[in-house]
DNA sequence: AGCTATTGATAAAG
DNA sequence: TCTTTATCAATAGCT
């Protein structure tokens, strides 16, 4: 159909292979919507270019044709790989739905929502079952409240320990400390081994920050209280 | 491109429009697939005859160039209907699973499973909700139990007085019966009374069998002792 | 993107 | 459906 027949198969030149592409295209757009047309057939046709750009016809709704076209695949037996998604997924979805609408249902009747279609026994049954859970959960959370509070129990002993010894070390060195400061400042005894204290133990306060239960001392006054 | 150009409209002739059908499917497939070979495009055509019969051609997988063509609708912003299943329908699917997860996760919780990750705060909540769900489930309960009591009460009062009204007919009547049953079998009066009594019993109690709470009697003495 | 010679598609009929 | 044949549309190679 032209001066010279082309022989059918790629182009290499990219420039020829392109204007033979958009020649071509429309050719065989026209084409499929004349076989629409002429034979009231369900024609779809979709192109994607080498540089992957997109064109597409479809004489009623693309999608329906697919659609159309899967069911029809899919009945005749061919085992094709990610088409089975129509069907299958739609079951699956379906049964997706159905267990988490059952678990809903059962969250909120453990939250003593909708109880109104159970019989006794099995509202005996979810008493039961929230008074196991209940249990379980308390003993884990009291379990927690002793874990913290041996931790903070560790961490004071140790204080008190450290302590203890700077106590020591500050009684120590207050003696030669005391000479200095008496010549220069005349500042009396205590007030000098104070502040010696203070600092100190600001130190010592800084590497307990670095520690994991920095806001533990906070939470834990009121549990403490109504435990035990 | 024939004897006489034909119009491009629906071909009203079934014979003629099935003719031109098979001669231009033919055509149109083998330009489908010159187009791709020529220009290594991506082609995917779907023909379904006015008589539903497929026909397809695809240059590489026909799944492959729906996907690609879906995904490529899909982010062109073009709201197309069923077409966004594969994608969406992914999605939504993914999200469906969360949810179950989560649901699944918060069932177990609720049963005193999986408490690990739980902070104290969590398991606070978490007891705060199962006390009150407990709380409204031992309503419900007791409520029902209440109403079957008070069910079972209406019903003995009822049959209580359907007794008194029988004994009373009973008492009526024995002194004729007596005089039959004594010049013919020589039955005592207290015998004869008692049977009379059975057989209307048995008739009142067919009667309750087909109300609601059958088997209502069975299951309520147990709670009834452990309940006030 | 146009032009045109040529080929290929196909309408009608058998 | 296949073949034949007359006709016209599609398009390859240029510009």
């Amino acid at each position: 159909m032209a001066r010279e027949r082309r022989e059918i198969k790629r182009i290499e030149s990219a420039a020829a292979r392109q204007v033979t592409f958009s020649k071509r295209r429309r050719g065989l757009f026209k084409k499929a919507e004349e076989l629409s047309v002429l034979c009231d057939a369900d024609v779809a046709l979709i192109v994607f270019s080498s540089t992957g750009k997109l064109s597409h016809f479809a004489s009623s709704s693309m999608n329906e044709i697919i659609d159309k076209y899967n069911t029809h695949s899919n009945n005749l037996g061919k085992a094709e790989q990610p088409s089975l998604d129509l069907n299958l997924e739609h079951s699956k979805y379906a049964h997706l739905n159905e267990q988490l609408a059952e678990a809903s249902l059962r969250l909120r009747q453990m939250r003593g929502e909708e109880l109104e279609g159970l019989s006794i026994d099995e509202l005996q049954q979810l008493e039961k079952n929230l008074e196991a859970g209940l249990h379980r959960v308390m003993l884990t959370k009291d379990q927690q409240f002793m874990e913290q509070i041996s931790e903070l129990q560790r961490k004071s002993s140790q204080l008190a320990e450290e302590n203890m010894q700077l106590r020591n070390q500050v009684s120590q060195i207050s003696p030669a400390e005391k000479q200095v400061v008496d010549t220069e400042n005349f500042v009396t005894e205590g007030q000098s081994s104070e502040s010696v204290m203070t600092a100190l133990h600001s130190g010592s306060s800084q590497s307990q920050d670095n520690d994991d239960g920095s806001d533990v001392s906070l939470k834990l006054e009121l549990p403490c209280g109504a435990w035990k």
